[in-house]
RNA sequence: GCCGGAGUGGCGGAACCUGGCAGACGCGAUGGAUUCAAAAUCCAUUGUCCGCAAGGGCGUGCGGGUUCAAAUCCCGCCUCCGGCACCA
């Protein structure tokens, strides 16, 4: 037989093995106790690169470690399939969006098996295949018809770029999510769902992700931004009376002048007769003119201009003047706002910009405010001045009680705002979910009936996007239609879905994937829902992972689902860069997985990358690139097969007796199960590895001072051979069968560690002194306080140290003695 | 500005939750064994300063505090990373 570690034939053979006979195909519900682990479903849009390795390698290893626990162990994958990188990429390559998606899946499948994955391969899905999409299509009007799918007219941040609209989440810093190219803003009627009717659970829900990290918690609830006050009702002079949202109600009295959007229809109206028309409309041009970014910019000055009607304050009944101005955000709370420049820095900038009063309400506690010259506004405690009635309140609990006095006259009420916007999801681009809506002259919008679901999207049509229309427009075959109630011509909706309305509900789809009746059996789901382990980026923090509770917070009100909460437990994986900075083919800083499964295997692969460092934490890649692996990971296989080799060959009449030397390597043995296993439960995988080479290092050691125990060492190579199974699954498998079994080692039961065996007899005591160790002494495991302390003071070295008797003996059994002298 | 996270040898990292020998494990480096030689392998040393040694001093971003004892807990800073940011 090969004696060599000839990793490539291994994991060829074991490769084809696992897939051959389905070893991981999981049951339609679990027969035992379950986990159900997923890894975020990657986008096909090229081969598989380093990212993908590290998520599907943590992911595995986390799979296969429950499937050894005992767990009915349920690792799908499948591919994001629609959507912009794929359709990129398609288009820079002159190539049809569908065999380029396809061509790379079957590319990735390969990959992801090459490196040992241990998925469920007869639950593949991809969302671009009609079979799934069909249901992103039947949810759509599920929501439609639960008033959760509704189309309105908005401004809607605009890609120049990609040439489609994108979602608040897809903007990152002004700039396209995907390509990077500066966001403008653009008037267009759109598609929404109404995440903001389910703003109150996202963020009341959030404690239930017990297993999610600070970091992301916050930046969920940052991105929801929930925050409390008031809504106050102002009499316009000669118009309705226009209600604005305030945290800050009891600054009311403060209240000097009144701001609106720009683009408020309400400023059109009300500017009309006062002669400023013309005025507005120019303001309102060179407003829209300036990109998102120098619009939100806190550095710009602000402009605006007067409306030349007024408002009256409800508390004081003062004429306020009316503005319009370029900092105030027409789609937060009403798009009108009360200025309190005295209490608001932006309204104080502009006040000071356009010579506005400022009149101070809260008194601070320390210092005198001056009205006139004051630059910066007053947020902090106080008291309230000015204020008529409430005069004296202190801020603690001003803004209740002036809240409940506006309700109790009618001008008001206690309100709460979210940032958090409803999801834009119309996309003007060719590779998505067609939407099932078709448009008639003389009934509107008209849901696609469920019987012609899936409404599939057409091939053949040119999908390059103009920003003029969506692509499929040009498809008129398809787009022509007669009216689904009238039967009048009409015409179908052009736009695609955004692609994360796929990715909010793949996990469920993967519990019952080939289903044609409905999108997924609730039993089915039920049985392997909530998700267990759920592995992937942080990128998706405001994007994926707030869009797919949402879908799941649905579902349940649809008594689709059960569970509040999808993934209670998530692990956000490391970035992986290389000199600092993401690997990409255009840097040059790429490692290519393909070259490191040829020269090292994906054991070695594995394990390079799991010993790196902790899951969660960034990794840049060695400069030598893939040549880093050989010393730390190949070079330690090699020595764990030699030892396997080694051990296999036998020793003469079965080796030396059992003696001390025995006994202690079992005791090493049974330790470092203990403590792997307590490393695995808790994803920590480098110092798995760490406690692995130390036993293997036990065993050489053992082997060269003549040991030769066969019971022994047999033990030792199958344990650790389990212990490192989900790690190097190949190796683990192949020396396994070497030794003679014949099942596979990836479903033997974990190994358990002897708790006598693991116990330490003799431990190291520590003597301080003054808090410095002075002394260690070998005692018993079961010393007794006095024993200690008569050993510490019996030490010569630290008697040095003491002048006589101590002050003060502290003795923590049985590993410390701590003298003050 | 607000909110999070992090700062430990030449390098990746361990110990932080639960205060108790800082630097596990690995890489690299140095020395040695083996070899005609190299690779591979094996053994040893490797925080830093003083010292021939025994031994001792110092040491976890900085400054304080609590404690017999602090990388660990508390307070105040600094730096880096990430997010949000004219959200009223």
């Amino acid at each position: 037989m090969e004696r060599d570690y000839d990793h490539i034939a291994i994991e060829e053979r074991w490769m084809k093995d696992w897939i051959d006979n389905k070893v991981w195909s999981m049951p339609e519900t679990p027969r035992k106790e379950k986990r159900y682990t997923v890894t975020m479903y990657p986008y096909p849009s090229g081969d598989m690169h380093m990212g993908h390795v590290e998520i599907f390698t943590i992911h595995d290893a986390i799979a296969r470690y429950y499937r050894m626990r005992g767990y009915d162990v349920l690792s799908p994958i499948g591919f994001d399939s629609f959507g912009l990188p794929a359709e990129n990429a398609a288009i820079q390559r002159g190539l049809d969006p569908k065999e380029w998606t396809y061509a790379n899946i079957e590319k990735l499948y390969s990959s992801a098996q090459r490196i040992g994955c241990s998925f469920d391969w007869d639950r593949k899905i991809a969302t671009s295949d009609p079979e799934y999409y069909k249901w992103n299509q039947w949810f759509f009007l599920k929501f439609y018809e639960r008033g959760l799918a509704y189309r309105k007219a908005a401004a809607a941040n605009w890609c120049p770029n990609d040439k489609t609209v994108l979602a608040n989440e897809q903007v990152v810093a002004g700039k396209c999510e995907r390509c990077g190219a500066e966001v403008t803003k653009v008037f267009m009627t759109q598609w929404f769902f109404k995440v903001t009717d389910y703003a109150d659970r996202l963020l009341d829900d959030m404690p239930l992700n017990t297993g999610w990290n600070e970091r992301l918690k916050t930046l969920q609830v940052n991105w929801i931004g929930r925050s409390f006050g008031a809504e106050v009702e102002f009499d316009v002079e000669g118009a309705d009376p226009i209600t604005v949202y305030t945290t800050r109600p009891d600054t009311l009295w403060g209240a000097t002048f009144f701001v609106m959007a720009p683009e408020l229809p309400l400023a059109e109206e009300l500017v009309k007769g006062t002669g400023k028309e013309q005025e507005l409309t120019d303001f309102k041009n060179q407003v829209a003119k300036l990109t998102e970014i120098d619009r939100t910019s806190t550095e710009r000055p602000k402009k605006g201009m007067f409306l030349g009607r007024y408002a009256i304050n409800p508390v004081n009944g003062e004429k306020i003047p009316i503005w319009v101005a370029d900092y105030v955000l027409m789609d937060y709370g009403t798009g009108a706002i009360m200025a309190v420049p005295a209490h608001d820095q932006r309204d104080l900038d502009f006040a000071r910009q356009y010579d506005l009063p400022v009149r101070v309400v809260i008194q601070p506690p320390d210092r005198e405010l001056d009205e006139d010259t004051m630059t910066e506004a007053y947020v902090g405690p106080g008291t309230m001045v000015n204020s008529g009635p409430f005069d004296g309140t202190s801020v603690d609990e001003s803004v209740k009680k002036v809240t409940d006095w506006l309700a109790s006259e009618g001008r008001g009420r206690h309100a709460k705002n979210f940032r958090l916007r409803d999801w834009l999801v119309s996309r003007q681009r060719y590779w998505g979910t067609p939407i099932p809506i078709v448009f008639c002259d003389d009934c509107g919008e008209v849901p696609v009936p469920y019987e012609e679901l899936p409404l599939v999207l057409p091939e053949n049509v040119d999908f390059t996007p103009t920003g003029e229309a969506s692509p499929l427009a040009t498809a008129t075959d398809w787009v022509n239609v007669a009216c689904p109630k009238c039967g009048k011509p009409a015409r179908r909706e052009t736009d695609t879905m955004d692609t994360f309305v796929d990715s909010s509900w793949y996990f469920h789809r993967y519990t019952d994937p080939h289903n044609t009746e409905i999108p997924f059996e609730r039993a089915k789901s039920d049985a392997w829902m909530p998700m267990d382990q759920y592995t992937g980026g942080i990128e998706h923090a405001v994007l994926h992972l707030i869009y797919a509770r949402f879908f799941q917070k649905v579902l349940v009100d649809m008594g689709m689902a059960r569970d509040p909460e999808p993934f209670p437990n998530l692990l956000n994986q490391g970035l992986i860069t290389m000199g600092g900075k993401r690997m990409s083919k255009s840097r040059g800083n790429i490692v290519e997985p393909q070259e490191a499964f040829q020269r090292f295997g994906a054991d070695s692969l594995r394990l390079f990358m799991l010993f790196s460092g902790p899951p969660e934490a960034n990794f840049d890649w060695p400069e030598e690139g893939v040549d880093a692996i050989g010393p730390v990971a190949y070079d330690w296989l090699k020595r764990v097969w030699r030892l396997c080799e080694e051990n296999r060959d036998g020793f003469d009449g079965g080796g030396t007796e059992a003696g001390p030397a025995e006994e202690t390597l079992r005791k090493d043995l049974h330790r470092t199960i203990k403590v792997v296993t307590a490393d695995y439960e808790a994803f920590s995988f480098n110092t798995a590895i760490a406690r692995l080479h130390e036993l293997v290092n036990q065993a050489y050691r053992y082997r060269s001072g003549g040991g030769t125990n066969q019971q022994v060492l047999d033990e030792v190579i199958e344990v650790l051979l389990k212990l490192l199974a989900p790690i190097a699954p190949y190796l683990a498998e192949e020396q396994w069968h070497r030794l003679g079994h014949e099942t596979s080692i990836h479903f033997e039961p974990w190994p358990e560690h002897d708790p006598q065996l693991a116990t330490e007899e003799e431990v190291t005591m520590v003597v301080q002194v003054n808090g410095k160790v002075r002394d260690t002494i070998l005692v018993p495991a079961d010393v007794t306080e006095a024993k200690m302390t008569e050993l510490a003071l019996a030490s010569e070295k630290v008697q040095g140290f003491l002048n006589g008797e101590p002050k003060k003996v502290i003795v923590k059994p049985p590993k410390l003695v701590s003298l003050v002298a």
